[in-house]
DNA sequence: TATAATGGTAAGTATTCAATTACTTACCAA
DNA sequence: TTGGTAAGTAATTGAATACTTACCATTATA
């Protein structure tokens, strides 16, 4: 009977439970974090939870949506800052692996929901999410091409997929280590053979 | 009621038990496989299970114990197959490939032990495995510098996690379609990428 | 200012699952 | 034959966990 201190707005505490599941997920496996941890997180009840979403897969779904709408955006931003394609490129894997070494916890999410066999939304969300990436590489690939920055010859399906690569597996190797920060250190040692990789003449 | 058919002395069951495991995991999250499921899979009740393991942990203990058996010696003996060090790098990526496609199950069961955050068991075997691999990499890679196949200027740490990096981008990828097979389409065109790229000059 | 909606609590329900228990059956060596 | 051990079954236990319900306090609004 402990009188309520703070009351918020659905959409708030929506936001705040999004946050405090990706938050989690930066210490723990998504697959373990239950719905009375995200409830101890945000200073509410288990059942409180439950106010502001129906169910604990449309919290997930929320969190996914989030991504979906923060990373593109930072990437889209860190290519349309530079000048030329090939810059573009560098600079979207260094906002990629900055996103990342600031949000632990959302490859875990990914990783988790691509675990699931079953086409759920969240699932698709996150299918999504890849191809706009995917498209946005291919854009910059053929825009260095035609600006004869990289060879006319180049495996631009193949060096899209390598880029894509190259970045979960630096997460990968940073989550074995367990310091997201390490990313940093090996990206650009990583990030300058790709590049050699896909100007080099084939 | 029913007599057994089918007693089997706990080594087999055990190996029975852990292919079941791998088989399993080809389908479903690891996270979601019960001991239930490994039972009935086998042939077996549920407790039954525990006359072969202490516990559920244990079984996927065993598993990435097989995996630390199996999968190193196959790259060994793909790089040892080659004469000059390049072809070897080519040979282990090949086996990597081919071992993944031919036990699925085994890319999930480790990103699943990479999410437990405590540094468990089952991870440490993980975290050897990859570090042996690493280890491979170096190897072949300093062996090619030295026979001047590779500028002496290559950032050769780089070039390892790059490596490990390729694959594991590529099984996520895959995973992300559904479809295993995916990578071998692909697997040629971006290694080949990656070959241009540590034997460019720096 | 009365009232309805909202966001919260506390307690409960149904279910799932790892592990255990009590007991049975197959196998093997003496 | 017999007695011990290993490998099995069926049933149960106890702990989590997602979700519900009954109720209460706050807030907004008519």
């Amino acid at each position: 009977m402990p009188a309520v201190q703070n009351r918020l707005p659905t959409v708030e505490r929506q936001a705040e439970i999004i946050a405090a599941a990706i938050e989690l997920a930066r210490q723990f496996s998504p697959a373990l974090i239950t719905t009375g941890d995200i409830a101890t997180a945000v200073g509410l009840t288990q059942g409180a939870v439950f106010k502001h979403f129906q169910s604990k897969d449309a919290i997930w779904l929320a969190v996914m949506s989030w991504v979906r709408e923060q990373l593109p955006a930072k990437l889209e931003a860190a290519a349309a800052g530079a000048d030329v394609p090939l810059d573009a490129l560098a600079a979207v894997f260094q906002a990629h692996v900055d996103f990342v070494v600031a949000h632990p916890g959302v490859p875990r999410c990914i990783f988790h929901e691509l675990q699931q066999p079953s086409d759920s939304a969240v699932k698709q969300e996150v299918r999504a999410l890849l191809l706009s990436y995917r498209k946005l590489l291919l854009r910059l690939l053929a825009g260095a091409v035609a600006q004869g920055k990289l060879p006319a010859e180049l495996d631009q399906d193949a060096a899209a997929t390598l880029f894509v690569g190259i970045v979960q597996g630096l997460v990968m190797q940073s989550m074995l280590g367990g310091n997201p920060g390490a990313m940093k250190a090996q990206s650009a040692g990583v990030f300058a053979i790709y590049l050699r990789g896909i100007r080099g003449a084939a």
